[in-house]
Order: C-alpha cells, then sequence, then structure tokens
DNA sequence: GCTTGTGATGTAATCGATAACATGCATGGA
DNA sequence: TCCATGCATGTTATCGATTACATCACAAGC
C-alpha cells in the first residue's frame, strides 16, 4: 500500500509537499501540484486514517448507541444522524447494546480510547465509565442523549415534549368518551416512561379518571404489547382505549384484540406512539403521536458538532423538537356498556 | 488525558511494561502488574486506539454498506452482523447508502484508508475504488457481499438460493389455482431480481402459464409497492395473485387493495419475501418467504473474519443460507371468475 | 568459579501522517 | 547594491502506542 514518503519520492519532493496538495492545494504552484496529483492517482494513494488520526487527535466519526437498531424507530433515528453526519463528513459508528450495560460501557470506551470524538446515546444510562469525564466537563462532554432525557445526566439532549404528547393523546380519547383507559407504557426505570406517565395524569386528573388508569410496563416490542394487551383485555373490567407508548407495542395489541374476535375501533381503540411507517399501513391504521424521528437523529448530530468545536458551547443544552397527534382509523369513539 | 509514559513514570516502570500488562500480563511479575495496574486505574489511562492502530496495522473495524438502514430487512442484517462482529472484538462502521453510487465510493474510501479491515455491502455495486484491490486479491480481499450476489463482481458473498426461493412462492401460486400472476419485483438492474425472476419463469413454464406473467420493477418500499399495485388492479385483467420482492412492497400492495375494496385472500392472493417482523401482524397476515436475516449478517461477517485472518482462505467463496417458505393468511384459492 | 540459560524489564526504532520552523530564491523599494 | 518581504518547498519533531532487541540478575550445571 502506497504511503506519503513513496509519493513524494515519485514525485520527486518532500512528504510536506504531498500532504499540503491535499489539505491546502492553494499552497502549491500549480505545476508541482500537477506532478503529485498524478503520481497519487498513479499509486492509488490514500492517506493513512490512523497516522492522520493520531497527528490531529481527531477522527471525524461518532459512536451512536442504540437499544435496538431492528426497531424503525431507532432506525429511523440513525438514518438522519448519519444524513447529517455524511454532510458534515463525519461518519457512524454503530453501537448495538440490545439494552446490555457491558455493551453500552464498552461503546462508550470508544471515547475514551479516542476512537471517536463523541457519542450519541438513545436509552437513559449513562456508562459509568463517562461519570469521570461527565463530572469534569459537564455540558461541554461530547455526548448528546436522544429521546430519554433525564436531567440528573449532565449531558445535552435532543427530545419532544413527552409529558405534553401523552398529555394530548390522552386528551384525544377522553374527547371520545373513553374514561377507562390502559397505559402499555415503557420500562418503569426510565425518565421518558415517567415525563409520558405524568402527561398522563395531568390529562386524567382533570377529566377526573385519574382513579381508572390502569398501567402496564412493557418493554416496547411487539411481542410485550401482545402480552400486555392480552392481560388486560382477558381482566374483568377490560379497558375500552389502550394508549401504547410505542407502535410495536401498538401493533402486538391490536393483534391480541383480533385474537379475542374484538373490532378495533368498534370495541376498542389503540394510540400508539412514534408513526413509525408501518403504523398506517396496520389494518385499521393506527392513530399515533408521530416523533420526528429524523430529525431527533440530525439535532443530535448537529448539536454534538457543536460540542466538537472546540470550546463550541451550544445555546442551549436541550433542544425540544415538535410532536403530532396523527388521528387514524384505530381509535373511535367509546362503546357504549 | 493520560497516556502510556505517564502510567510507566507514575508507576516508576518503562512503556514496555506497562504495555505488557495489558497485552501480555503473564510476562510482567504480579508484584509489578498490581503497581501498574492501580495507575492505570488512577489515572482512567485507555490506549489511544490511533496509536495502536498505526502501529498494529489494524483498525478491528468493519464497514457495512446498506441500502437503507430504515428498512427492517437491512436493519436485522446488521443487528446480525453486529453480534457477530462483537464478540470477534469488531465494531461495525455503518454506511447507509441511499442507493448512491457516490456514497458507496465514499465509505469503500474508508477500506483504502485503513479505516475498516473489511467491508460487508448488501446491494449490487462494487464501488469503482475497490476494482484495482479485488483485481490483485481476487477472492481474498476483505470484501463480503450479503443478498445481492453476482459471480462477475469476484468477491465472496453470502445469500440465499433466490431462484429457488422464487420458484416455491410460484409453486404455491400454483398449486391453490393461480394462473394469472404478478410480479412486483426489484431493480431490473439488480442480479437478485433477475435470480429470482428466472425462478418464477422456471416454475410458470412447467406449468405453461409463462406468457400470462406480468412483471413489473419497484425499489423494494412501500410506496412503489402501493404504486405498482394500484397500476396492475386497474389494469384490465387484474392478476388474482401477486408475488411481491419485498414484505414492505407487499405491505404496499395489500394497502392497494383495501383502497379498492378487495378482500385478501378472497379476492387476490399476496406473498412477499423476507419475512420481516411486521409481515406477521398484517392484516391477513402475510405469506412470505424467509430469509434468514440475522444469520445471513453473522455469516458474513464470518466469512469476513476467516479472509482478515491473514493468508486465511476461506473453504468456499460463497454460502447459500436456507429459505423457507411461511404460509399465513395472504394467499388462498384463486378466485372463480 | 565460570558459563549458560531464563525470566523480568528497559531502550529505542517504528508505524504514516501533519505542521512548526527553516531555507532559499525572486522581487521590489530605498 | 542591499535588504526586507513573501512565496514555495524542505527538514524534522511529534502524535502514542507496540515490539524486537538489549540488558541485567539470578540460578543451575559443570
Amino acid at each position: 500500500m502506497a504511503t506519503i514518503k513513496m509519493v513524494a519520492d515519485h514525485a520527486g519532493v518532500s512528504t510536506a509537499t504531498v500532504s499540503r496538495v491535499l489539505s491546502y492545494p492553494e499552497r502549491v504552484q500549480p505545476e508541482t501540484r500537477r506532478k503529485v496529483r498524478a503520481v497519487i492517482d498513479a499509486l492509488g494513494y490514500a492517506p493513512n486514517f490512523a497516522a492522520k488520526s493520531l497527528r490531529t487527535l481527531r477522527t471525524r466519526k461518532i459512536v451512536v448507541m442504540v437499544p435496538d437498531i431492528s426497531n424503525p424507530f431507532y432506525a429511523e433515528v440513525l438514518r438522519g444522524a448519519e444524513d447529517a453526519a455524511q454532510v458534515a463528513g463525519y461518519s457512524l459508528l454503530l453501537g448495538d447494546t440490545r439494552d446490555m450495560p457491558e455493551r453500552e460501557a464498552q461503546y462508550a470506551d470508544m471515547l475514551l480510547r479516542k476512537e471517536a470524538d463523541g457519542l450519541i446515546f438513545l436509552g437513559h444510562r449513562l456508562p459509568s465509565s463517562l461519570t469521570k469525564l461527565v463530572a469534569e466537563t459537564g455540558f461541554q462532554s461530547p455526548i448528546v442523549n436522544a429521546c430519554d432525557f433525564s436531567s440528573e445526566l449532565g449531558v445535552c439532549s435532543v427530545h419532544i415534549d413527552n409529558a405534553r404528547a401523552a398529555t394530548d393523546a390522552v386528551q384525544l380519547l377522553l374527547s371520545m368518551g373513553h374514561r377507562r383507559i390502559a397505559l402499555l407504557a415503557g420500562p418503569e426505570t426510565s425518565p421518558l416512561t415517567r415525563e409520558r406517565l405524568a402527561g398522563v395524569r395531568h390529562a386524567a386528573l382533570v377529566a377526573g379518571v385519574a382513579d381508572r388508569l390502569v398501567i402496564t410496563h412493557g418493554d416496547y416490542t411487539i411481542l410485550s404489547g401482545m402480552a400486555l394487551a392480552s392481560g388486560l383485555l382477558d381482566a374483568e373490567t377490560a379497558p375500552t382505549a389502550m394508549f401504547c407508548f410505542s407502535d410495536e407495542m401498538a401493533i402486538g395489541a391490536l393483534a391480541a384484540c383480533r385474537e379475542r374476535g374484538l373490532v378495533c375501533p368498534d370495541d376498542i381503540s389503540i394510540v400508539g406512539f412514534d408513526d413509525v411507517r408501518y403504523a398506517r399501513f396496520q389494518n385499521p391504521p393506527l392513530t399515533t403521536v408521530r416523533q420526528p424521528m429524523n430529525l431527533i437523529g440530525v439535532e443530535a448530530v448537529r448539536l454534538l458538532l457543536t460540542l466538537l468545536r472546540d470550546g463550541g458551547k451550544p445555546e442551549r443544552h436541550w433542544l425540544t423538537l415538535p410532536h403530532d397527534l396523527i388521528v387514524r382509523g384505530s381509535t373511535g369513539p367509546a362503546p357504549r356498556r
């Protein structure tokens, strides 16, 4: 494989000149430039990344930690992030953590090894190996949380107003006459879940039905949605509406209803969360709270890049993006009993 | 940030000893080892990746190029790849190409810059910057194709028997009495599409209905499935069955049918391809050809790792994995006309 | 007592680029 | 004519690890 020295020798110049041709072409005589370029092409030379990175102390890489890349919500966020990174000359290191702390730690270490310049994480756990770094540099740390934010983390973050979004969804159900509403929420430990539950309770309190809420916790997957919905439907007093904290869980809930011969939305209304692209292709099409998934990824990268531009202090430590309640066919008036 | 020199100084040893403590602990006196480890912990030292990589000429990174990460088929393959890579101590660089040649070229260049040790690509174009490399090293090149294989590429590959899989699907439809079968195929230029079409034609020829096949080409997305299906359904003689080359297109086709008040499978049968996790949660559940998505990713990484172990010649240049026809509710007997 | 072998550790070259600083040459103004 | 200036290019230290080789101490064998 060609090195800068080989190029320099063949072109009869010094390595510095070759380096300049690539980084600051205007500082090199056109004649020399042409000659060097010709050699570069002939040898198929490409600057060694490790050497460059060692010298400049920058990698132009970003680790993105997601709990599960096969979940289209995360995949969409990732896609937005990839777009924004690509434009800025950065590339992404994929960290599919499967929600396992040891994997999270492993990917977080890439920051310490200077294997990447920054880290974006979707999820609520900040690996402990980074707490030292965060303690020292605070909001200046090259770390951005997306979606599942809690102020205790002490890092920048990009998310929607989860409380408000949940309130919106519950208000829709209330306006349709539903009083017995079940929640298929996320993991109890997640700040995001807590935020949404607060929003739900707020709406329910105002309507005076807070004591009739039934709260269950799942892990956002289709299967957990099916299981939770099955439990709820088989209980003595089944809910007339289910608000699921992910579209995947809503898809599982729909399946559970179908299994029992229940017709959605006549017998039961279902609301999802995220608006992944399969939501509107469910039968009936799923009512859901849309999150701007691509934008979340794009803005997370933008925020991180601001932090990376040395001394770059962002205007704000967090960014709240707009959500949108999309009403489709899976919600309807509460059935009379 | 701590360097190996700082650790060495604090521990009162040489840098070589520190390096040995990390790489070959058994070659260091237990006493010294303990002392060095203590300093490492105290300083939070982690070996600089660029320096290590420059010295060893290995990065333990693999670029994975996919046309669209938000497509769950690719996401699942990626997940399998991530798993296998992680176990072997490798990490993945995400290359979402959006099917754009210039992006493919950009990610392929990472190989030349030694930014990654190997490349896995899903798609059928091998970027031209790599043709030189492939010409020189042939099947030894650290490059593996997944899914969309053509022998002209001259690189290793992992895929299912696409011709056979397509034959299986068409035979199912034929056995149910369908004679007017439409195809929602992939891009014409893709070898994978050609393979599957060959399989389709084979089955149709045997049954004597080859001349009644209607072939359309899409890009695997839901929207293109909808558009193609709409065109077919609005034609004078609509098909009684549609075989889609991706589940996404099948989901779009289902939506197009619903729009027109057609009941699947009574009025029309639909077969997908891939068996992404949304397939069985369609209404009706989708009959489809299952590809072992995770396994494809796992085996692609395994094959690549074999190539990377220097001089490692794999037993075979390609690996054919099993597919499976999953019959669900979206297929039924052909309607009498 | 001397040689040889072995194990623990140190010294220093090396990987391949970048960039600060040095050099040398041409130009222009006094 | 001389010197200051600026431009093109070269020289070399540096980034932070790994590792071949050198060194040293000590034990075993003759």
